[in-house]
DNA sequence: GCCGTTTTCGGCCCGACTGTTTTCAGTCG
């Protein structure tokens, strides 16, 4: 039994991260479904709220079984850990092979197989030690690899060193709204909020940065140091504080005068260069702005600067100032605008749950429809569809639509050939309510050719959405390269709808991407590319971005209703003349 | 290692693509 008082502490996001290790170190060791277990379990764990620590007290060792893809063995493994920081199965297969895998198989192209041949034969344990080789040209001695795929793996170090240290936001955000909570909950703290990119929803953020008004500051420093997300002390003076986060990302916290919030929220919000435009509005006027100019609110700040308030998400200085001092800002589509969802996967492909939960979770989330967009038979990983299946899942909906809640629609995610030919018949496309595309391969085309590949996706009068445009991962894999005005064009031209994918590793469009599409005259579309019913609140995150991307309610075809988002499709609009 | 209104044991893993290869291993979502 393990006492709470003696629990190790070990957050969601840090227990995910052990259980893909042990999914790469037992498909090391050769096993055939034990890494897809583990990866099941590490995706349940990272998308639950509630701390599997309280899970673990509150319930026990069965408490945890109740997740799904935990069983008794994760389950056992876990309780383990929390009780003594590391659980005897984990130790035994890094004893075999000491590397930092979660580090390399970060990089594309590098999977559990080749960490493993990468530590026996050159005794490679991390991604320095794996660009030094490849630099000197060893790793083409190791059977199956040669100069290109030296030159592959440089260029995926470069990537994943160039995105370092960055969070994505929704591994971000969570552990800042908890560490918010932790010191709201302090009876000196009259006032604290995350300031930074992440108030700005950027997709990524470096660090976090907090603001606290406490009568005091510096008891409330050494509160923050004894929380268990704090790894080291980086400073603690009596105004800041800055410590290094268990999460892998640093944390200030700055105690300020509650009679210069708004001035101090504003500067620590940023971005920069929309703080140096402010000041030098200030001086213009004939005053000076700092952190420390009396406003008590930011609304204020902008009012005297002459501007409408400005939104966190808009203050990248890509002319925020200009519309704010002539009122022509636009009005960012609002967190709870969505009517529906246009991307979502069940059992019948690589979802996690059927059609009739995922339904259920929508409707919960507050959705009045869903698109079902399972992958097609070109994806075979994920189990992708031919056209007979897509009669018997169209067979299926039909009868949950007589008793469900909120409408379900027919729908897929069609793969995009290299040729921008698509892997599902015509006629099984026309049987859809609407159908997406996307490119899941071939993704370093010439830009020619990969703009003639999107267009041509445009130019099929079935397919109504691009989904993911860019294809990027996060930290992983850059975006594809197009030439995205003609991309645009085409699609204004067609009547195609681009996608704002909201799964939290994609955000795909981006933030520019999206302003550019709205002022190609594009509608978009947010999807939550949801595999489990956690899925929808990825669409958050997607609602972020729009808002980056200037987007209003108008822009976002699933803000409407559902049958007036049909309407907009492509395949429901009257041919023009 | 998980899961079960077809199963508490035997299913799960489907195939295209890449880079290296004369027949294949590894990656990918």
């Amino acid at each position: 039994m393990c006492h709470n008082s003696e629990m190790k502490h070990f957050s969601n996001a840090r227990v995910a991260e052990i259980l893909n290790e042990m999914a790469a170190l037992s498909e090391m060791e050769g096993e055939a479904f034990k890494p897809r277990a583990y990866e099941r379990a590490a995706l349940s764990v990272e998308a639950r709220t509630e701390p599997l620590a309280e899970t673990l007290t509150t319930k026990g060792e069965k408490g945890l079984e109740e997740i799904p893809g935990i069983g008794k063995g994760i389950a056992a493994h876990l309780a383990e850990l929390f009780a003594t920081g590391d659980f005897a199965e984990h130790q035994r297969l890094r004893t075999k092979i000491p590397v930092n895998i979660n580090e390399l198989v970060a990089v594309e192209g590098i999977g559990p197989k080749t960490v493993k041949a990468l530590w026996e034969k050159l005794k490679i344990k991390d991604l320095d030690a794996l660009e030094k080789a490849a630099r000197a040209g060893k790793l083409r001695d190791l059977p199956g690899f040669g100069a290109r795929s030296e030159e592959k793996i440089l260029k995926g170090i470069a990537f994943r060193r160039s995105a370092a240290g960055r969070l994505i936001i929704a591994a971000a955000l969570p552990v800042a709204r908890l560490l918010q909570q932790k010191i709201a909950a302090f009876p000196e703290v009259e006032k604290v909020e995350a300031a930074g990119s992440l108030r700005r929803m950027k997709e990524t953020v470096g660090d976090l940065d907090f603001l606290v008004v406490s009568r005091t500051p510096t008891k409330t420093f050494k509160k923050i140091i004894a929380f268990p997300e704090v790894n080291a002390v980086l400073a603690a003076g009596d105004t800041k504080l800055s410590v290094r986060l268990e999460l892998g990302i640093d944390m200030d916290i700055r105690a300020i005068p509650a009679a210069s919030w708004g001035a101090a929220l504003n500067y620590f919000t940023g971005s920069k260069t929309h703080n140096i435009a402010l000041r030098a509005r200030a001086l213009k006027q004939g005053w000076s702005l700092n952190e420390y100019t009396l406003f008590p609110t930011e609304e204020a700040l902008y009012k005297k600067l002459g501007l409408t308030y400005i939104e966190p998400e808009l203050r990248e200085m890509t002319g925020e100032i200009e519309m704010g001092e002539k009122g022509t800002l636009p009005s960012p589509i609002a967190y709870d605008a969505l009517k529906g969802d246009l991307q979502s996967h069940s059992t019948w492909t690589d979802g996690a749950r059927s059609i009739e939960e995922m339904a259920k979770a929508a409707h919960a989330a507050g959705l009045a429809y869903i698109g079902i967009t399972d992958h097609t038979k070109g994806l075979a990983m994920t189990g992708g569809m031919n056209e007979q299946e897509f009669v018997e899942q169209a067979k299926e909906i039909d009868i949950l639509n007589k008793k469900s809640k909120i409408k379900i629609l027919k729908s897929a995610e069609v793969n995009i050939k290299k040729d921008g030919a698509l892997d599902l018949a015509d006629d099984a496309l026309a049987k859809l309510d609407y159908a997406g595309a996307s490119v899941h391969s071939h993704f370093d085309l010439s830009v020619k050719e990969q703009t003639r590949r999107l267009i041509r996706v445009c130019e099929h009068p079935l397919i109504d959405i691009i989904f993911h445009p860019t294809a990027r991962i996060l930290n992983k894999r850059p975006s594809i390269t197009a030439d995205w005005g003609e991309v645009f064009a085409a699609a204004k031209e067609t009547g195609t709808v681009m996608e704002i994918d909201a799964a939290v590793e994609r955000l795909d469009l981006h933030d520019e991407l999206i302003k550019q599409a709205i002022g190609a005259g594009v509608l978009l579309s947010i999807g939550s590319d949801a595999h489990s019913p956690d899925g929808f609140a990825a669409l958050r995150f997607g609602i972020a971005q729009a808002r980056r991307g200037w987007a209003e309610a108008k822009h976002i075809i699933n803000t409407r209703r559902v049958e007036e988002m049909l309407r907009l499709l492509k395949r429901n609009k009257k041919s023009t003349p």
